[in-house]
DNA sequence: ATAAATATAGTAATCAATTACTATCTAGAT
DNA sequence: ATCTAGATAGTAATTGATTACTATATTTAT
């Protein structure tokens, strides 16, 4: 019984693993219902310590969205930067969030639970500007796929927006439940290739 | 300060009450942490009047599983069962389940709730095979829609059922956090509409 | 009177948070 | 280079609240 003592590790970079901690939590459980003595458990902590780094749970969750948002966002905007094309630009954001979830399961469990949650907490609070962020940014790409001709000008745009935010919902949703992220990666192509199908102008009147 | 005792009701109507109840509450809160005493005072009863009832909580959630898988299943069924054309078929189920979410917000989240806890219940298994033969009705009705020559020969059964049931539950998860099950109803013949159009044989070559 | 349905009042377990204390790191003086 | 004081990061034990669940008494309908 080898009981070794944890190495102590400045604050800052003991928040970074607690927030990584709970991330991988809630991959394989509900969020809601992780504990502060889970987390200890993971980071190879006592519970007691992790207050030492943050003042409650609140904070916690907080700093975990605040991650979350700014890693998610940053995956699609360097996806999408050095495309010209709206469709192209569409699909590579549609695939750079499946990616970042794939990598990250936790992450959208978050992002859900925190979002459908009563409460108005820090967390939502910095989950909801993100989402407007993004669904902002996706009605741009829209719009200009119009403009330039890729996309019916008949098309709903804000359809459009809420199909694709949808789209990528549902395939987050059933991976989850299948609990296999490989499969999403998969289907992801083949899935955006029917939405986009939708959104497109007809290019020529084969079937 | 009036204490009214409750009416003393039948078992099994006060199951169904309790099924309700459930249902209800999660329609506001996290199904994973609706407590027995919640779920008591909701139907105005004592907390340890439940466990007369049900032997536990599993199987409260059974209960409620079953309710649902029955329900939805039934409205889908009635909705589609007098249209002879796939794509009608397939508009009706949508719009069908649609509704039935936006009647029943709880429904959902205790379907994605229990789907994705990592524990294998009973009520887990009730929300698998319902969804089993769900994603396998929707299979047949594809695949005999490219039959028919309403969709696209090309087109992917796999992905388009997945993308189905992917864009309903990105509608109902956009609407639980916008907490409006109103707009739902209103966006989801908008949506479904270019969800066709990407499954649809191609009429004429307009944009 | 009897049986079913409910209230009352408990249990042990678990939760977030706090406390008293200890070990370790680091900066400045020598 | 080394010592030491203060700051930092940890443990272990405990708190009051809340959890699912239970034992028993009481009410109500028939």
């Amino acid at each position: 019984m080898t009981k070794t003592r944890p190495k102590k590790i400045p604050a800052e970079e003991r928040r970074n693993i607690t927030v990584e901690a709970v991330i991988d939590l809630a991959g394989s459980s509900n969020p809601d219902s992780i504990t502060t003595a889970a987390i200890a458990k993971h980071m190879k902590l006592t519970q007691g310590a992790i207050f030492r780094h943050f003042p409650n749970k609140d904070a916690i969750w907080k700093a975990v969205m605040s991650w979350v948002s700014k890693n998610l966002m940053a995956r699609i905007d360097l996806a999408a930067e050095d495309i010209t094309s709206p469709k192209g630009k569409m699909e590579a954001m549609f695939l750079a969030h499946i990616a970042f979830v794939a990598d990250h399961p936790g992450a959208p469990r978050m992002l859900f639970g925190e979002l459908q949650g009563a409460r108005q907490t820090p967390a939502k609070r910095l989950a909801q500007s993100m989402m407007k962020e993004y669904a902002a940014r996706l009605r741009d790409t829209i719009v200009s796929g119009k403009a330039c001709g890729e996309l019916r000008e008949t098309l709903d745009v804000e359809a459009a927006a809420t199909l694709f935010i949808g789209t990528i919902q549902g395939l987050v949703m059933q991976s989850l439940i299948a609990g296999d992220m490989d499969k999403m990666r998969a289907d992801a192509p083949r899935v955006f290739a029917i939405y986009l199908h939708g959104i497109s102008k007809a290019h020529d009147a084969g079937g």
